[in-house]
DNA sequence: AACCCAAGCAACCGCTCTCTC
DNA sequence: GGAGAGAGCGGTTGCTTGGGT
């Protein structure tokens, strides 16, 4: 008998009273501490709802609307380098969020350049650094940390379930994917150790999308 | 008017990652 | 230093909407 009444959270759209509350809740206590709110104010929602609704509708710096062509290129460039990253790729786009990008690459981005099945990850196989004599391998989550070898072969890679040929890896398909990778071999050449999410390698794609 | 179907997309779920104490 | 809590992520779902017949 933990604090059953308190499991009874509302599910699905937001309405404008929620809104109201959680939007007065931020602006005297700020953002945070999400699974508070719904201990002090009337808001019947879960933590993660509320720190969702937030970060996808309230927040004033959301950018709502239809994406323009500039908001379409950058996406598609920076979905060949990335994957399917889109918190990655969303700080790169300002005023949109990761959920939004993901859904207007689902519905729109997909058809226009004629996407039938889902691209995989992209990867990148070296050595590791813990291992330095282990065979080349590539990962399954972006936590990892891999330092380019004098020697070692870094290559980029499409992660591809299932083996159609033409999606074996390399997917090079144009002109902007392959600029694009280089910027990544480019900066594992110049000796970084790499890691998705690191400050080194964010900054780096600062010099590539601005 | 009534129905069907699918596009669009907000929000959920399960999981991982990070931060804090 | 590790356990628990909070934050973050991305695939997926299911409700709403819109267009076609
Ligand atoms: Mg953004």
């Amino acid at each position: 008998m933990k604090g059953l009444e308190n499991e009874h959270y509302r599910k699905g759209l937001w309405t404008e009273e929620e809104d109201k509350i959680l939007s007065d809740y931020i602006r005297v206590h700020g953002r945070g501490h999400w699974n508070r709110i719904s201990k002090v104010t009337a808001l019947k929602r879960c933590g993660k709802s509320c720190r969702l609704r937030w970060l996808n509708y309230l927040n004033p710096d959301i950018k709502l609307g239809h994406f323009s062509e500039e908001e379409d290129d950058l996406i598609i460039r920076l979905h060949n380098l990335l994957g399917n990253r889109w918190s990655l790729i969303a700080r790169r786009v300002p005023g949109r969020t990761d959920n939004q990008v993901k859904n207007h690459w689902n519905t729109h981005l997909c058809k226009k350049l004629g996407i039938k099945k889902p691209r995989g990850k992209v990867v990148c196989s070296m050595r590791k650094i813990s291992s330095p004599t282990a065979e080349t391998k590539t990962v399954s989550t972006d936590n990892f940390n891999f330092k380019p070898l004098q020697s070692s072969r870094i290559t980029m890679s499409v992660d591809c379930p299932i083996n159609t040929s033409e999606t074996s890896n390399h997917g090079v398909e144009t002109h902007q994917f392959i600029d694009d990778q280089h910027c990544i071999q480019s900066f594992l050449s110049a000796g970084n150790s790499f890691k998705m999410n690191s400050p080194g390698f964010l900054e780096f794609l600062d010099g590539f999308f601005y």
